[in-house]
DNA sequence: TTGGAATGTCAACAAAGCTGACGTATTGTC
DNA sequence: GACAATACGTCAGCTTTGTTGACATTCCAA
């Protein structure tokens, strides 16, 4: 079978066809739907949303972190982190403290109900995580890491790495 | 150095523990974000939304495709694909025509600036795409698409499956 | 032929993003 | 000590994109 492709275009490069990039794209988008759906089933349940979700699990990753950090995470404004933190605070699920050195900081931290949702929630995404990671095997997880972090922006890519080797 | 891990489980499942599967979950955050940038940035030029990308890209893929399809493929419901496609077509960048078969049907197909804008915002999108694929390298990738359909629900991958083999 | 299923449209509402303006407390600097 | 800058919270209002409910049109099968 013909490739269309000049004969010297072997493998090597066939990866970078616009054909093969557009199967990741859809590849991509297929699977961020199956990527977000578990949570999204118990967040639902919650009557709290995707946003909510990511607010505690960034303050699960980073206990103590301040408003503006978190902000510069999630990359949102923060009027809209505000509203989320907001019901989280009222609802018992995060605890807001004044900082001790800067008292204009206030360091976010999980109460137990929150730790309990938490865990509820990646227990969730890290089953299908996990299966995947096993259908596909180890070299496949090596390369899907590098793809992904590669697609970072610079900024997003920091947040990232400073994220990546922190104990849980 | 201590992994922390009894000798006998070696690299071989290392990949499935929950430091790495957490690591998975946080890189698929980020990267998503870098993957939507750029159309965003597009988009937000001429005032449309991810919304109108997904429509257009998978009209551009399917063209003569229907609603009912349209909206099995996005995962929305109708109402709200039914806005999106109302202001493409009011726009002029989507054509809606009356099944022959059956009239309840209404084919949807990309105008010339429909298709204008759908190259627009490929290119932007492959672009991203295309570094990220040669900075990894062709084995990086074939894992990352493995890894990536192994975490599509039943029924997305069918329609990734249908989508996939099919000429440009 | 007629009643139900399928297809698509209109209306109203909710979640979560955004900008802009403003208030307050605190910090750091001249 | 005065004053600018920073961190946070909040109000108001808007946009995008999801939802449900109600409804018109069309098709098909009993």
């Amino acid at each position: 079978m013909s490739d269309g492709l000049p004969p010297q275009m072997g493998q090597s490069l066939l990866f970078l066809t616009d054909e093969q990039l557009r199967k990741g794209i859809e590849a991509m988008f297929f699977a961020y739907r199956g990527f977000t759906a578990d949570p999204d089933r118990i967040l639902n349940d919650k009557s709290y949303g995707r946003a909510h979700h990511r607010a505690i699990h960034f303050i699960h990753r980073s206990p103590g972190t301040t408003v503006n950090n978190l902000l510069s995470i999630l990359g949102v404004t923060k009027q809209s982190l505000n509203r989320v933190l907001r019901t989280l605070i009222e609802d018992g699920l995060v605890a807001s403290t004044v900082g001790q050195r800067d008292k204009r900081e206030r360091h976010l931290h999980l109460t137990e109900v929150g730790a309990a949702l938490e865990r509820e929630l990646s227990d969730a995404q890290r089953d299908r995580m996990r299966a995947a990671y096993r259908a596909a095997g180890p070299d496949a997880v090596a390369g899907f890491r590098q793809v992904l972090e590669a697609m970072m922006d610079e900024e997003t890519r920091h947040h990232y790495e400073a994220m990546k080797d922190r104990p849980e």
